[in-house]
DNA sequence: AGCGCCACTTAGTACCATCGTA
DNA sequence: TACGATGGTACTAAGTGGCGCT
C-alpha cells in the first residue's frame, strides 16, 4: 500500500471539502454513505476474475491458404493470425501498405521456420478460401433461428451473471469490461503507424488481479496462474494487463452505472460548477496575461484562450511515431492554423484545420481579439511546418497554473464547464410548447454542445435513403391533411342549418390529427438532417451534467425517457434521485 | 523540468436486437 | 413473415493528468 504525502493529503482534502460545500442539494439514500478516507477507493472487493474468450478453433482441412498458387497448409499459430487477416478483406485497411507492411511482419513471426522460408511476399498470398469460409460463417449466424439465437444468448447471459458483477462494498456492483479483449490485428484510428500489427492473446499468466486480501481470490482457468493477485484499495480496477501493440495497461473496472463512478462523475460537475464562480476573474487574468512580458506567460494565456473559447483539449506531448499524427492546444503546429487580417468581412481570423483525438478533422474559423492575433503572429515568426505554436508551454505547466487559480483546475474542466453551461443557456432560449417541438429543442440544445466540442460522425451508411423516406411520407401526410381540410369544410356546409355538430368535430378532429403527425415529421426530418453529422451521445455521456436535464424535463413536463435511454438513466441515477426543480448549473 | 508509469475518462464505430412496415 | 431502419450496446482506442523519480 502506498504511503501519502501530505501535501497530497491535504490538497485533496481542500478539494472535497470544497466540493461538498459547493454542492446546493442534500445527497439522499445510496450517495450518502460516508468517503473513506484520502486515496482509498474500497474496503472490501471480490470478483470472479476477467473472462477469457474461446480458444482458437482451426480451420477445417479443407480450407487453405494458397501461396503462389500453391496450397499451403499452416500451422496453428499462423493460421489464427491468417484468420484475422482474411476476415477483414473486404476492410478498406487490407489495402493500405502501413497495415498489410505490419501485418506481414508480425504474421511471419508466428510461423515455422519452413512457413518462413515459402511465405516472403504477402502479395502472392490468396486468402480467398478462408475468406469464403469466414463469409459463409456469417452469413449462417445471421441466418440462426430464433430458438438457436436464443440459445446464445442465454449462454451470454450466463457469463454475465458470473463475470459481470462482483462485491464492492457490501454492494453488488456491475463490471464493465470484464471481458479479456480477443486477440486479432490492430486497428488504430486514421494514420496509425502501428495499424495492422498483431495484438495477442492474453493468457491468464498476462493478468493481475485485484481484490481483498480477505476475499474469495477469482480461480484462474483450469492450468494456469495469474501474473500476480494484489490488494491494492487505492486503485479501482479488477484485473490489469499490458497490451502488446503500444505498451499500455488495459484494466477490468465497474460499469458506469456503479456506485463508485457515480460519485466520481458527480464530483466532476461539481468541479465544473465551481468553475462556473471563478470563470469570470480567470478569465480576466488570462487577457491580461495577453500583455505580459514574458512569452511563457502569454502563450499559455493565448492557449488557455483556445481552450476556454473553442474547447480545446489540452494536447499532451506524444511520441512520435508511436501513434497517428493528432493534436490538441498545446501540441498545436505552426501548420495547424492560418492567420487571415480579413477574412469573409471579419478582422483578425484564425482558420484552425488540424486532427484531434481519434483524427477527427477540426475546421473552424474564428475571429479574435487583436491582442490574440498579434500573439498568434508573433509565435509563428520565424518558425518552420512541423515547429510548435505554442514551444514555451506544455500541458503539465498550464495545468500547474490553473491549479494554483482554484484547486482541482485543469484543461478539461473547462470544457465540462463549457458543455454544461452551453445546454443550459441553449435551454433557456430554445424551449417551446409542443412535446415534439420541445424535444427539437433539447436536440438543438445538445447539438450546440457538440458542434461546440467537434463531435463527429461518420454520415449513417442509410442516410440518403431514409432521408427520402420521410420526404415521401411528409408528401403524403401532407395531400392527407389538405383531403381531411376539403372535407371539413364540405361537412361544415352540409352542417349548416342542422344541429350535426357532431361529424363537424370529427372532422375538424382528423385536420388536428394530420396536421400534428405533419409537424411532427417534418420536425424530426430538420432534426435528422442538422444531427447527420455530428454524435449527440459524446456529450450527453461525458460532458452535460445530468441535473440541467433532469431538472429541465420536470420543468417542461417532459417524461425523461424522452430523452435519457435506460443506460443513461442507470448511469445518471444519482441526478435522476436528487435533482430539484430549480436547479442550475 | 522532464520523463516514464499508471489510472482513469472520453471517443467513434461495429454490431446486434428490436421495432414498425410492406 | 421478411425486411430494413433504428437505437442501444459492446468494444477498445485514444485521450488527460497525477505522481514519483532523476
Amino acid at each position: 500500500m502506498k504511503i501519502w504525502i501530505c501535501a497530497k493529503v491535504l490538497s485533496k482534502c481542500e478539494l472535497l471539502f470544497l466540493v461538498c460545500e459547493a454542492q446546493t442539494c442534500p445527497l439522499s439514500s445510496r450517495w450518502e454513505e460516508d468517503k473513506y478516507e484520502d486515496g482509498i477507493k474500497w474496503k472490501f472487493l471480490e470478483h470472479k476474475g476477467p473472462y477469457f474468450p474461446p480458444k482458437y478453433q482451426p480451420l477445417p482441412h479443407d480450407v487453405k491458404l494458397y501461396y503462389d498458387g500453391k496450397p499451403v497448409k499452416l500451422g496453428l499459430a499462423a493460421e489464427e493470425v491468417a484468420l484475422f487477416f482474411a476476415q477483414m478483406l473486404d476492410h478498406e485497411y487490407t489495402t493500405k501498405e502501413v497495415f498489410r507492411n505490419n501485418f506481414f511482419r508480425d504474421w511471419r513471426k508466428e510461423m515455422t521456420e519452413e512457413e518462413r522460408v515459402l511465405i516472403t511476399d504477402l502479395n502472392k498470398c490468396d486468402f480467398g478460401e478462408i475468406h469464403a469460409m469466414h463469409r459463409e460463417r456469417v452469413e449462417t449466424r445471421k441466418n440462426m433461428s430464433k430458438d438457436e439465437k436464443q440459445v446464445n444468448t442465454e449462454a451470454n447471459q450466463k457469463i454475465m451473471d458470473e463475470y459481470g458483477y462482483c462485491l464492492l462494498d457490501h454492494h453488488r456492483e456491475r463490471v464493465g469490461n470484464f471481458k479479456i479483449e480477443p486477440p486479432g490485428l490492430f486497428r488504430g484510428r486514421g494514420e496509425h503507424p502501428k495499424q495492422g500489427m498483431l495484438k495477442r492473446r492474453i493468457q491468464p499468466e498476462d493478468v493481475v488481479i485485484n481484490c481483498s486480501w480477505d476475499s474469495r481470490f477469482p480461480e484462474p482457468p483450469a492450468g494456469h496462474r495469474w501474473k500476480e493477485v494484489r490488494h491494492d484499495n487505492t486503485v479501482t480496477w479488477l484485473a490489469s494487463w499490458t497490451e502488446n501493440v503500444q505498451g499500455s495497461f488495459k484494466y477490468v473496472m465497474l460499469s458506469a452505472i456503479s456506485k463508485l463512478k457515480g460519485e466520481k462523475d458527480w464530483e466532476k460537475y461539481e468541479l465544473a460548477r465551481r468553475l462556473k464562480s471563478r470563470v469570470d476573474d480567470i478569465r480576466l487574468q488570462y487577457q491580461n496575461d495577453l500583455k505580459s512580458k514574458q512569452m511563457v506567460t502569454r502563450q499559455r494565456a493565448v492557449a488557455l484562450y483556445f481552450i476556454d473559447k473553442l474547447a480545446l483539449r489540452a494536447g499532451n506531448e506524444k511520441e512520435e511515431g508511436e501513434t497517428a499524427d493528432t493534436v490538441g492546444c498545446c501540441s498545436l503546429r505552426v501548420e495547424h492554423i492560418t492567420l487571415h487580417d480579413v477574412l469573409d468581412g471579419e478582422k483578425c481570423v484564425v482558420e484552425f484545420d488540424f486532427l484531434g483525438k481519434d483524427s477527427i478533422r477540426y475546421y473552424n474559423k474564428v475571429p479574435v481579439s487583436k491582442r490574440v492575433f498579434k500573439n498568434l503572429k508573433l509565435f509563428k515568426e520565424s518558425k518552420q511546418e512541423g515547429d510548435d505554436l505554442f514551444d514555451r508551454l506544455n500541458t503539465a505547466m498550464l495545468n500547474k497554473h490553473l491549479s494554483s487559480l482554484m484547486p482541482g483546475l485543469t484543461a478539461k474542466v473547462f470544457r465540462t464547464y463549457n458543455a454544461s453551461i452551453t445546454l443550459q443557456e441553449q435551454l433557456r432560449e430554445l424551449t417551446s410548447d409542443n412535446m415534439a417541438e420541445k424535444l427539437l429543442s433539447y436536440n438543438r440544445a445538445n447539438r450546440a454542445v457538440a458542434v461546440l466540442c467537434n463531435h463527429q460522425r461518420a454520415p449513417p451508411k442509410t442516410f440518403e435513403k431514409s432521408m427520402a423516406n420521410l420526404q415521401t411520407k411528409i408528401e403524403s401526410c401532407k395531400e392527407k391533411l389538405a383531403l381531411a381540410k376539403r372535407e371539413l369544410k364540405q361537412t361544415k356546409e352540409e352542417a349548416k342549418g342542422s344541429s350535426d355538430s357532431n361529424t363537424v368535430e370529427k372532422k375538424k378532429k382528423a385536420v388536428q390529427r394530420s396536421a400534428e403527425q405533419l409537424l411532427r415529421m417534418e420536425v424530426q426530418a430538420t432534426d435528422r438532417e442538422e444531427n447527420k453529422q455530428i454524435a449527440l451521445s459524446t456529450s450527453k455521456l461525458n460532458y452535460l451534467d445530468p441535473r440541467i436535464t433532469v431538472a429541465w424535463c420536470k420543468n417542461m413536463e417532459v417524461p425523461l425517457d424522452k430523452v435519457y435511454n435506460k443506460s443513461l438513466r442507470a448511469k445518471f441515477a444519482w441526478a435522476v434521485e436528487m435533482t430539484e426543480l430549480d436547479f442550475e448549473f
